[in-house]
DNA sequence: TAGGCCATCTGGTCCT
DNA sequence: AGGACCAGATGGCCTA
């Protein structure tokens, strides 16, 4: 655990000055901050947890580099656009004994929950990478 | 050394 | 009131 900051750290130094006026106020100021600085690590390394299990799940580039984050939610979005191409093809042509095959939108929605800011077009747009499996090849 | 990426702090806003 | 979430600022680390 590494702190970032030299000049302003976890001691609650630049707590507005309403709150300091009184030695107590000052106290309870600082506390409030140092507690809310704790949350908010726990936060982001409980978001950090969560890229890293993206990450496992979504096709890299080598074993060598990690993803970065935008990286892996551009990867992530990618990937689910393929992954629903290959089931909507698979559909498309199974055959009437393949019907294990034959998955409802229902069944695999929770992977479609990300909405683009450019809207349903995106979904449309084509997968710019070719995966083999293991790795992706631009 | 510049640029990319990241962790942390901080103050504001929203929600319960 | 207090916690969750967010975005901006800051500074450290790493790589080309």
């Amino acid at each position: 655990m590494k702190s970032r900051r030299s000049s302003c750290t976890d001691s609650g130094s630049e707590s507005s000055e309403t709150d300091s006026k009184t030695p107590e106020k000052f106290e309870t100021a600082t506390k409030r901050r140092m507690a809310a600085n704790a949350r908010e690590r726990k936060r982001m390394q409980g978001l950090n947890t969560a890229f890293d299990c993206l990450r496992k799940v979504v096709p890299q580039w080598g074993q060598d580099k990690k993803l970065s984050k935008y990286e892996t939610l551009q990867m992530a979005l990618s990937y689910i656009v393929a992954l629903n191409r290959i089931l909507t093809d698979t559909r498309r042509h199974a055959a009437p004994h393949h019907q294990w095959l034959d998955l409802q939108p229902e069944n695999y929605s929770c992977l479609m929950r990300y909405e683009h800011p450019a809207g349903q077009e995106f979904l449309h747009s084509s997968f710019p990478y070719e995966f083999d499996g293991h790795h992706l090849h631009a």
